[in-house]
DNA sequence: TATGAATGAGTCTTCATTCAT
DNA sequence: TATGAATGAAGACTCATTCAT
């Protein structure tokens, strides 16, 4: 938290110059390196020297990509949505067999992509910086939250639809849900790096996925 | 020299009485304003000044009162634990009925502890500050979650154990209540700020124990 | 240097409240511990409550017998003269015998009042606020300094009148043998300090007044 | 959130270029500001601000070259010794001619380098400083002080050696010389700096030497 | 484009001084 | 008179941002 010390020492001698990536890519590497860095201190902690160092750049070099920092938070909250959500609807939209399946399905899509990237995180960034990003946290709760929420009431109400689930009020049902996705990416980036062993992140999803399904069923 | 004179204008009429109260009355109003700024915008960006403000006193009486901003957010999270948890097990020893009705009891319990009171938003910022703070974390995890869950797992166990639930695995089965916890407790104080209307999560956390219990049915 | 940590303890039992003495002494005992003080850290780094608690009394009553900080510092250098100089002219003015002796026996007296009062370290404040305090330095500079000047002065001259000296320059003869003085008064009561054990500073004046005593000989 | 923003206002004309400078040279006007400001204040009196505006730099850049206040401080004693001593005490060893006139040529010299360069207010800064940091002080004691001791004595048992000198005691006597120095270097940047008229230091250098080496002489 | 030294507003913390008791 | 909790101006230090190179 504390101790930066800087030292001003003598022209370390630097690589040879790296070559000029593609500007995408560099604005990406930016990203990148805020998001390991917010999710580790939060964004006032942050110091843009740090993100610069870890994206291999100087501290100047950002305010060629970046505004400023909090441009920085924005977009990468707004960009790393991609396209995964819709993608979702999509799929339910497609799904010809039962509905406990798709929300197999579904569910443990999202939990391996927010495993695979880092945007777990995020989560825990949003929630942290309410307070200080109103309209960035709306903007999240709109399209990634209120979105997914949607997707889960989607597939329990065609399983009431179908007669393969009990009826439930939605609202409830899908945030139940969404509440077991929210817990693992919390916790995993925040109390849960406490844990000397790994939990096992899946397998949970996997016994709630159980139990709730047991739950809905008629 | 500049020996620091007091400014020797005005002489503002100042707020209300600055003796009248209890040194531990004043410590208490101190963490209660910090706690709110410190819910609202985190640990970096709360002002010592405007949590003075919100404490009514000044700045500098903070510092009669704790060593430094670090050491408030400790005191917050150490000191309002009370006596919670461990009356919990306690309630739990002596209880005589079914487990399902044990569980609605503890978790009404818990829920309401945290909604009275304005402890839910420790979730948030403990999480938020677990890399800035890992004692800190440490502690709240060995004092709060952890004992929480041993709760949790003591109950499903003795369902299992009186035939009441079907066998599961504890860990699990312990996360996934807490995680109903959790979620309300972090939602209501973070995304679910920007609902215009409230939320009902009591009867959000109903409804998640019907289908847990149900989920739990052997 | 650092580390001045407040605990707001549980309201020490209190010795019975002293009997107030009378207020010429209790203000001796301030200017008494302010001096140790100020010896020691000098005036910036002195704060006032250490300085009352060494009196014992609290920080407030300092404030009843002076107005500020700054009138204890210049109250410690105007009053700590006493009557010693103007004495020590007497003395001069009254001597009858060889001026060596009368050379010896003024500054063993200077010497000997240094050494029993505390009231070397003076110099050692005198020189280091100078910038900060000139007036207080031309004060100190008027009735300390140049009166020793125009006493030491004063018996050159009477040696080289009466033939026991040779001829030299009386500023330079007198700002030698002040600056013996000087030098035992400042040394004794900064880097002497470090020393393990004491120098023999009586003995090194002895042997700067033989040397000197010795150079004036005719 | 209050990302701190530039004033965008004015544009001020700011001083001249800010970029040039070498960074040792920056450094060591950094010292010389230092200096300045510690021998007219003192440590603590002195602002950091003040030492940047004399530095003709801004607060921010001393924390580049050094991490504090104190490293400041510390720097400037530990840095001026540079090689004087050590060069004198082999102008020492070599000398062929009377020790009278080595020791003349030793005390002109060190006293013509306290005269060039602003060193003789370390001295006093030392001085004033010693309880605040003892540490300072033994490193000051140890590397300037005793060795300038040990060149007198090595001069003055070398003059007892070759029969110019009478047989004195090699401690008093190194401070004997000492203290003529110390008294000029401290006097004239404390208490002489209130003479309207600039006293002669060289000349009573010359007239205390003089007064020294008759009373050596057997 | 990229750099990183330089800037200075902003923050935490200290402490001389005040004043209700 | 005496106390010491409270005050708030001032100072050390930080760090987002700028800009000469």
């Amino acid at each position: 938290m504390k101790a930066r010390r800087r030292k001003l020492v003598e022209k370390v001698v630097k690589g040879p110059a790296r070559w000029h990536r593609h500007p995408e890519t560099r604005r990406q590497e930016i990203l990148e390196a805020a998001l390991v860095n917010f999710a580790e201190k939060g964004f006032s902690a942050t110091r843009m020297n740090d993100m610069a160092r870890r994206a291999g750049i100087s501290s100047g070099t950002l305010y060629l990509y970046f505004i400023n920092k909090e441009a920085i938070f924005k977009s990468l909250v707004e960009e790393s949505l991609g396209t995964q959500v819709s993608q979702l609807t999509q799929v339910m939209r497609e799904w010809e067999g039962p509905s406990d399946e798709l929300l197999r399905l579904v569910v443990r899509t999202i939990n391996g992509f927010l495993r695979s990237s880092d945007r777990a995180v995020l989560f825990k960034l949003i929630i942290a910086e309410t307070g200080n990003f109103p309209e960035l946290a709306r903007f999240y709760r709109h399209h990634v939250t209120d979105h997914m929420l949607t997707v889960f009431e989607g597939i329990i109400s065609r399983g009431i639809a179908r007669g393969e689930f009990r009826r439930i009020d939605l609202t409830d049902g899908a945030r139940m849900i969404f509440s077991s996705i929210m817990f693992t990416a919390i916790w995993r980036t925040s109390l849960g790096t406490l844990d000397s062993e790994s939990y096992d992140y899946g397998r949970f999803i996997e016994t709630k996925l159980d139990l709730i399904l047991r739950g809905l069923a008629p």
